[in-house]
DNA sequence: CATCTTTTTTGAACATGTTCAATATTTTTC
DNA sequence: GAAAAATATTGAACATGTTCAAAAAAGATG
């Protein structure tokens, strides 16, 4: 019943042509001046071909932040059940090797916010159409945190903040001309030990009621995840 | 020597004709169903015409934008010469003239973040071609903040704050559906009495150390308009 | 195997952003 | 006011993303 099963049918074995064909010419040159033509042509398929697999130019960018994500999923989930590593070891980790896998298509990354502000686009990077992708993005951190010990508004604030953080990362890195984007990096450690003094400070009895006011604006607000209706789960089955 | 002085020259109607036209079918219909013919017919010229007085079609946008920028700095002008406020009321004002100026266009704004991933695209709304509009939104703040008591690494840092605050409101603004945008103005409500919880912790100097840590990380990956050296404007003259 | 159904592939046609050489108009110069 | 220079305007031509009816290939059914 499912597309595509194990054994890599006659189509899925072109749309793997495509993809691949695609993205080495995005790299060779960029994404807007390679043509679905160019596209088509170097996979030896007709246009038409590319767009049954593809709806659209974007939509093959959006396969590979797909690959992207299963990637991250893979590394971060082989590197934390190596060995045990604490807290900000787990972060560092999760950041580091979503950087890691994008590094080298920076170009091609910056096709994935070109529809940030437009809800209804299918690629809007915010919008409805990528939220199983984004669910999955905060999922990593939650797994990432673990079973840390953490006050429950911090449990519930902290995954998102980290993907809020992976984010704006994400766009530093895209306009990050230092060589081996090092200033990405820094940021990044940066952030991290602030996020952890701050996880250290926020511990601390006296800032409950700060953190009440902060998690009640988001979650009045529909801003964390788990208080979208359209995305809320059951909780106590 | 400048480009059309006060007298309307042929050449500014023109423009003007066809800038009016063009925001006139954006909102009519939107961005993407408007095509450049559709706005030539409109406006009575060739397509050519258009292309003349405005590089690309998404270059329209622009112009509005810096249209939304003249507007807003008019407004906060205007607003806070009346008469005295503290500082969570010209913060306010300052927030909320901008979500009233753009509120009815939610739509053609998040055509400004369409480039936000491509620092070489012109449009680019992080990039280096916007960095003058960019720079006057930071003023605006500045102007706002005033002459307030404020530790010097917080006079730095708020405005850049603010300014980013202010980007994230408009993206959820454009993703706002509830009645009025209310929810918006909700979250901006509750971003600014956060604020100014934090100024007042923050000027406590035990904070010092975590400032210097924040305004350290940010001003070494220049990340702070100040400091990045095509900018940087002579201090003390 | 013959037939029917589904999946895949084709490529011409279309829509629309953009360019540009040619033309017209306006402004400047003397 | 005529000639020259600068500015404005035209519209056909181009490039490229996308669609779609028709054809081909693969698979299912009997």
């Amino acid at each position: 019943m499912f597309k595509s099963l194990a054994t890599t049918g006659k189509g899925e074995q072109t749309r793997q042509a495509i993809f691949d064909c695609a993205l080495r010419l995005f790299r060779e040159n960029d994404f807007d001046s390679t043509t679905m033509r160019d596209i088509a042509d170097r996979s030896g398929v007709a246009v038409g071909a590319a767009y049954y697999y593809f709806s659209s130019k974007e939509a093959i960018i959006q396969a590979y932040y797909k690959v992207v994500q299963e990637e991250h999923k893979r590394r971060v989930a082989e590197a934390l059940e190596l060995r045990t590593l604490n807290l900000r070891e787990r972060l560092q980790i999760a950041m580091q090797s979503k950087l890691d896998i994008v590094q080298e298509d920076r170009n091609l990354l910056g096709v994935v916010f070109r529809y940030t502000g437009e809800p209804n686009h299918p690629l809007s990077c915010l919008g409805p159409s990528t939220e199983e992708l984004r669910r999955d993005s905060i999922d990593l951190f939650i797994y990432a945190i673990g079973s840390e010990r953490l006050p429950k508004d911090l449990r519930l604030l902290l995954p998102v903040a980290l993907w809020a953080l992976q984010m704006g990362l994400l766009i530093l890195l895209i306009y990050d001309n230092s060589p081996g984007q090092q200033r990405t990096r820094k940021v990044m450690e940066g952030a991290l030990d602030l996020t952890m003094l701050l996880l250290g400070v926020a511990k601390n009895p006296l800032t409950k009621r700060l953190r009440v006011k902060i998690v009640r604006l988001l979650q009045e607000n529909m801003l964390l995840p788990d208080f979208d209706p359209a995305l809320s789960r059951p909780e106590k089955p």
